[in-house]
RNA sequence: GCCCCCGUAGCCCAACAGGCAGAGGCAGCCCCCUUAAAAGGGGUCGAGUGCCGGUUCGAAUCCGGUCGGGGGCACCA
């Protein structure tokens, strides 16, 4: 039977901007008490999409993201919660300033122009957000609160300056955090970094490895991929600290190491030829020879450093360390293989038991002791360093004792030396804030002469940058900022000396890494965020965004959370309860990229074939975490599915729910079950898939048995299009109205499924003959186990499938299965 | 080099807790509608789960190995 219908077309445009009307003046998407309790008694549940950044109009990715976070804040309305879903843009960065530059613009005005083509096409995809959560980093109201924590972190010591080795960007002309360095490049550019020694701003973030590592296990909800990366990243790793004596230098020298039962192994002693330790080291007449080398080591890039089978180069620096275990010397070298900034950038050389350390003693003719038997042939013979476990020899007292047992007993004897202790090490690092932009926060300290670094008053908070009498990219080198001399000169808050401003601005993770604290009351003049508003929707209930942050960002933003609990500002310390990863959105099996040429145009599918089709196919195209070939899809699929549901509610004759077919009844409940179950465990591509087989059931019914005036038939189909509205919100709005009701379909909330409707009065029981099915059998669901198997061996198709044989056993999982196993 | 994840119809993906391999979509094929085509509607075909072995009455699912793909860290002492 044909649908009477069938030729009507289904137009995705024809209604949103009615629809999108309808949500507006109907306040559906606000939450109902942002700060001030309404106290409607509803659960709040905090929705959050990772916050986008302004580089043009909304892409692909950005689609799937809030498509996602969208279905989750619908659904989490719809079944009841008085939910916040906010939006905010992330709007300091380097990208504003080089298209300012490529345009001969200003970064905000692009910036902010931005913004607003994003802003109307999230309304136009009908994203649910609560536009009173509105922000932008980049307004002086908002990063004034940058420049209040800044100063914050200062007072308590967690914001401090020093020279160090930093990350060069030669083409962006700025320092790096070490997380956007990617194998020696930088992670925006693609541009090879350089070292730099740089006097730079640090968040003292190591204080806090520790802790980010330990209150992961509060972060049960993430997905394990991300936590085990942030572990890596973290990096600790525990061995000693031991205390060397130089010869003629009465600072002594400590190192770490992961190996002390090996400390009787140390031939040689090696500092990191770009630390300060080196040049402090240097005996007079290798002052030459080192300064060469490290002029050499300078001039590296971390490309060339990070080769792997580059050959060991080193100077011997006519210093002599005193190994405390058994006063022996060992000769100090400088070499670029001891990295500066990891431990004390200083180690004790084993090199039979540490292939660097054997490759460094191999190119130096340095001795090879081996003082741990693996069973394996000596290093000193083959080259190969033997790092596993194994007994202790050549080691004195300690010969003889095991690894593990080893290290606990030179550790306990470096102790009573007072030479040693066991110590914990990380690989992460501390966090270079600083940047030599303009886009961005300025930092709050003004450097006078007579005072030194000197916090900007409170009162005196936003500095605000600078708006005209700057160069973007000043050709002399210099930062943008130090080109403002206007802007510069200040007196000095102390003294009311003459002095000046620092001249850099803020990496932009730390706008981005407190952010979801502030919208409930993005307004809040007291304090970077409303305690009111804390209380009420803090911690994030469910975070949304790309693994590509799944250290940058969350890791900040975990350690911000934490040193604003530990101030007794906010009463929680992970700041993200349960963390969901999107995939990517690819083409051909590649991220799409201008280069490659195979970029898909957001607008231009949504032009094609409606905001709904395009939101449900990325939805449908698989786990949300997945990434999605945008060639194996199929957004004409998901038009053909929304048409279907939209004639169907125009074929519903019955005029109100109710009754009707029982079994018809059944099947939509059982299906409404499913799907909701889907969506508490967030199978958003399987609810959908469930969506679809009801939309088949219902048009099977409608054309059929018990036909379109049957009441259970307008039962299912009002169920299903309300459930429809978390995907496609528009469509399930046309739905609704061609189903005779009044907007707004969400309002109405999710269906609810009769647990009388969903039992069932018989399953098929499978009967296996040797695990082979053999028989079926229809069974009531709670048949005893003893009548199962009686009904089971009275089957004749199990007689025949065992020709004879004598049963030696059957197992029986009523009401579901039996497999009878015959004698062999 | 170290660590992790994933291999199910031509393609994207399902499969509760080890129990009938298939829910859904795309493509294909057939039929209907149509003057015709497109669009639409209805139906249908289709894999024994990368490979080898083990545990089990029973394995896509658990274990070992192997091949392939993806990811993280990487001179971190």
């Amino acid at each position: 039977m044909q649908s009477s219908s069938a030729n009507e077309a289904y137009d995705p445009h024809a209604n949103t901007e009615k629809w999108l009307g309808v949500w507006q003046d109907r306040k559906v998407f606000e939450a109902s008490d942002l700060t001030a309790d309404t106290g409607d008694g509803r659960p709040r549940r905090y929705v959050v999409s990772m916050f986008p950044y302004p580089s043009g109009d909304l892409h692909m990715g950005h689609a799937e993201v809030y498509s996602i976070g969208d279905a989750l804040a619908r659904y989490a309305r719809l079944t009841g919660a008085d939910v916040l879903n906010p939006i905010g843009w992330d709007s300091f960065g380097l990208p504003a300033e080089n298209a300012a530059l490529r345009r001969n613009l200003d970064p905000g005005s692009w910036t902010y122009g931005n913004i607003d083509v994003q802003a109307e096409s999230f309304r136009r995809l009908g994203i649910s957000f609560d536009w009173r959560t509105r922000l932008h980093t980049s307004d002086p109201e908002y990063y004034r609160w940058n420049q209040w924590m800044f100063l914050l972190m200062y007072r308590e010591g967690l914001a401090y300056r020093k020279a160090a080795p930093v990350n060069w960007c030669p083409n962006d002309q700025t320092v790096l955090a070490n997380e956007q360095v990617v194998q020696g490049k930088c992670e925006r550019c693609g541009a090879e970094v350089e070292r730099r020694n740089l006097t730079q701003w640090f968040y003292r973030i190591t204080q806090y490895a520790q802790r980010l590592l330990d209150d992961m296990d509060q972060l049960g909800k993430w997905p394990e991929d991300v936590l085990r990366m942030q572990r890596n990243w973290i990096g600790r790793s525990t061995g000693a600290r031991v205390q060397f004596t130089i010869e003629d230098r009465d600072e002594p020298v400590q190192v770490f190491t992961t190996r002390p039962d090996t400390l009787f192994g140390a031939t040689f002693f090696v500092v990191a030829a770009d630390a300060e330790l080196a040049d402090d080291l240097c005996a007079p007449e290798q002052r030459g020879e080192f300064e060469a080398y490290l002029v050499k080591t300078r001039a590296a890039t971390d490309i060339e450093r990070l080769a792997a089978d580059r050959p060991k180069t080193g100077v011997f620096l006519g210093r002599y360390a005193i190994n405390p275990i058994n006063g022996e010397k060992l000769p100090v070298y400088a070499s670029d293989y001891v990295l500066a900034d990891y431990g004390t950038g200083a180690v004790m050389a084993v090199p039979a038991h540490d292939q660097r350390d054997l490759d460094f003693a191999v190119a130096m003719g340095l001795p090879v002791r081996m003082v741990v038997d693996t069973g394996e042939a000596d290093p000193a013979e083959t080259g190969v360093a033997t790092a596993g476990l194994g007994a202790l020899v050549n080691s004195g007292q300690f010969t003889g004792q095991d690894t593990v047992a080893g290290k606990a007993a030179i550790i306990a004897e470096l102790g009573r030396l007072g030479l040693g202790e066991a110590t914990v090490n990380y690989r992460l690092r501390d966090w270079l804030l600083s940047r030599q932009r303009y886009w961005g926060t300025p930092i709050p300290i003004i450097h006078c002469p007579s005072c030194g670094e000197v916090p900007v008053p409170e009162a005196d908070l936003p500095v605000r940058l600078p708006e005209s009498g700057y160069e973007l990219r000043p050709t002399d080198g210099r930062a943008p900022l130090e080109s403002a001399t206007d802007w510069l000169a200040v007196p000095c808050p102390t003294c009311g000396g003459a002095a000046r401003r620092d001249t850099d601005t803020m990496d932009t993770f730390v706008d981005s890494s407190w952010y979801f604290l502030r919208y409930p009351n993005p307004g809040y003049t007291d304090g970077p965020f409303d305690p009111e508003g804390i209380r009420r929707w803090l911690p994030v209930a469910e975070y949304i965004g790309g693994k590509e942050h799944a250290i940058l960002h969350l890791l900040y933003a975990r350690f911000i959370t934490k040193v604003l609990h530990d101030r007794g500002l906010l009463p929680f310390v992970e700041p993200f309860t349960r963390l969901t990863n999107q995939g990517q959105v690819i083409m051909n099996g590649k991220a799409m990229s201008k280069s490659l040429g195979n970029l898909v145009n957001l607008q231009e599918q949504i032009a094609d074939y409606g905001p709904d089709a395009v939101r449900v196919t990325m939805l449908f195209a698989g786990p949300p975490e997945d990434d999605i070939d945008w060639a194996d899809v199929s957004p004409s699929g998901a038009v053909k599915w929304l048409a279907r549901v939209i004639r169907l509610a125009g074929d519903v004759t019955a005029s109100s729910p109710g009754e009707g077919s029982l079994e018809l009844r059944r099947q939509v409940h059982r299906l409404i079950d499913a799907t909701t179950t889907l969506m508490d465990g967030r199978r958003l591509n399987v609810a959908i898939a469930r969506l679809m087989e009801l939309t088949t059931v219902l048009r099977k019914a409608a054309d059929g048995t018990p036909g379109p005036a049957d009441p259970a038939l307008r039962e299912g189909a009002e169920a299903l299009v309300r459930m429809l509205s978390c995907f496609a919100p528009f469509t399930a709005e046309d739905g609704w109205e061609r189903l005779g009701r009044t907007a707004s379909v969400i309002e109405h909330g999710w269906p609810h499924a009769e647990p009388e409707l969903l039992v069932v009065e018989s399953v098929t029981c499978v009967v296996q003959v040797a695990g082979k099915v053999r028989d079926r059998l229809e069974v009531a669901p709670d048949i005893s186990e003893d009548d199962l198997r009686a009904l089971a061996l009275a089957s004749a198709k199990v007689d025949r499938a065992l020709a004879g044989a004598a049963i030696r056993d059957v197992i029986v999982r009523a009401p579901r299965l039996v497999n009878v196993i015959p004698q062999k």
